[in-house]
DNA sequence: CACATCCGCGGTATCGTTCCCACATATTAC
DNA sequence: GTAATATGTGGGAACGATACCGCGGATGTG
């Protein structure tokens, strides 16, 4: 392991160039007001003549903050993760900080070697979603961490910015009921552990409020994959279950992966089977018809992630639990039933 | 900007309470071999004890290397680029080190900003897609550098790799040419310069060589958005262009937004519209039909420019350029005319 | 038994900054 | 006129780690 040598110019370069002290050039350099506008324009100008950055690293080691900021993400290849990440280094950008994103895949190992790396370069602070490991860790180190995802509810102690699930469940078990779809066909994820609790929970809470009994409901199970999606349709299609048949997906790659199953089933959507998905993803514009979705704020999370942390930073102790809410994007994979129902009890009545 | 006291242990700690010198706890844990297992083992838990863990700045002052790559690409929103960084991640990851990803959106000026970081970061290489700015800097600062794209062509003693974009349009044109679509119209793009350039200049040499006259083809222009292809398919479906209509788009998102188009206007693909894209995003599995495409190998591309990067680091100066082939991916945008035309022929024959 | 060799370890200088304090000079106040 | 404050500057000690050199003792060789 040799040292690599780039011999760059230093800060005592710019001070033997412009005749002064590495001191003053590093106020010069810092910004600070007590000093010469004359020695200022000297000390930018030879700044300038020998190409000098100023090293990160040795600012860093010496002021105690590197100006960097960690992201812990499942999957940085998901559209949705994608959307967070952007939100959030958007946010760092404006205030001149870099955004370090890991990527854990949904694996406990990888995401416990992001979570010490963020440690070892001695981040200012870190975005959160924690998969599996206890991120105890990173709090006790006194690092600013600020939670995203339902995770969030297991460090209730922790600022945390999440979309709020239960409302955008409700929103979108009103507007299936609105359309005349009453019971429709669950597809929820297994693992990440809360996720799918809470969603679970949100639907039966909504039924049991509706005086219908949650034991009665039709429940599937997926890893939130476009397979998943396309295999629990495939199967339901299979089955004798009533027509038509309507799914609500914890996901719309799940909801997207089932709709594809409906065309190569040979059937329409939204004629034979309704689907809703969950999340908002931009790919969801493409399928044909338009998948119709609960869309999670994705960006606003990043943003607000980012926001909170910053908070932090400057020292408000913010203990923020920041809930943004669902909203509703109609588009054409539901079919409209109550229509017809109605029309048919007014030429039956 | 106060210095922020974390008071974490440091070296010196642990050699205390080992009972050892810091040099000696520096060898242990750097893994050197000259030291005595006995004492590995107690420097070993003294770490433990006390929840030390190495401060990377410091070890990167020294030592000169900082364990950290760059990665600067235009949008990690766009699935394409997303792909390259979890390749280029997936890579880095195997070897240790981590990866800063920064997103340029296009943007100039932001992409000036983290070239700057990049440098200030002292990353020990950097993979870049220089949208516009010159990269001269960061080479003349001695960094080691990756370049990927087609940007790569004004760096030509730069190792780099990106797709072989000439030979996918040969691909595309000749399975085209294969189901009956003899004179596409092209959707090109009109920024980053140099790309759309190759892309005429390769449709331009295949005509050439076809013993057609280039000029007599249309040839549209969009900048790479699903809203610029949804415009051009507008403008053109309302222009009295003979039918049946083939477009080949110089990217999947304006391909989509054209096929949308060709749904809005109450037409149907490939019947009345054939669709060919380039890039291979897996949203084009979601549209129906399913996007027929010229795939570039994402993944790839990151991978292969970590591995050059990597090769450098080494110390192997390789100026390679390696180009990755595209393939061909069929799915449904694209209606078959060679079978209908024959049969016609032998009918009137 | 004298001498060279090797292993394991400690001391010190160093990486490039910023922070703190001291100092000289210039300005203001009484 | 002296004291008190401001202003701009320089010197040196950190920050936390590694590189380098040299030292004592165990081992090997004739």
């Amino acid at each position: 392991m040799k040292s690599v040598k780039r011999n760059l110019p230093t800060i005592i370069d710019v001070a033997r160039l412009s005749g002064v002290s590495k001191s003053t050039v590093a106020r010069a350099l810092s910004g600070a007001k007590n000093i010469n506008p004359e020695t200022l324009k000297t000390v930018l100008k030879a700044t300038k003549t020998l190409g000098y950055e100023r090293n990160h690293l040795a600012q860093s080691l010496r002021s105690g903050r590197t100006g960097m900021l960690g992201l812990v993400i499942p999957d940085i290849a998901n559209p949705f993760w994608a959307e967070v990440a952007r939100g959030a280094q958007d946010k760092a950008a404006q205030s001149g900080a870099s955004l370090l994103i890991f990527s854990s895949d949904w694996n406990s190992e990888r995401e416990a070697r992001h979570l010490r790396a963020l440690r070892q370069v001695r981040v200012d602070g870190a975005i959160v979603n924690p998969v599996e490991n206890r991120i105890d860790d990173l709090v006790r180190f006194g690092m600013p961490v600020v939670l995203i995802g339902s995770s969030a509810e297991r460090y209730p102690e922790l600022p945390s910015v999440g979309s709020d699930i239960a409302q955008g469940i409700v929103l979108g078990l009103n507007y299936l009921k609105s359309l005349g779809h009453y019971r429709p066909i669950f597809l929820v994820g297994q693992f990440g552990r809360l996720a799918p609790v809470k969603f679970q929970r949100a639907i039966h809470d909504y039924f049991v409020a509706q005086g219908i009994d949650p034991d009665t409901l039709i429940i599937e199970h997926g890893d939130y994959t476009v397979e998943s999606g396309n295999a629990v349709m495939k199967r339901i299609l299979d089955s004798p279950l009533p027509r038509p048949i309507c799914l609500f997906a914890a996901n719309d790659l799940m909801a997207l992966g089932a709709l594809l199953a409906v065309r190569d089933a040979g059937l329409r959507c939204p004629e034979d089977v309704s689907i809703l998905g969950f999340d908002g993803i931009s790919a969801g514009i493409f399928s044909d018809p338009g998948l119709s979705t609960i869309a999670k704020p994705a960006r606003g999370i990043g943003d607000g992630a980012m926001t909170l942390l910053q908070e932090q930073l400057a020292g408000k102790t913010s203990h923020d639990r920041i809930v943004l809410p669902c909203h509703l994007v109609p588009r054409g994979t539901l079919q409209d039933l109550s229509g017809s129902e109605t029309s048919k009890l007014t030429a039956e009545g």
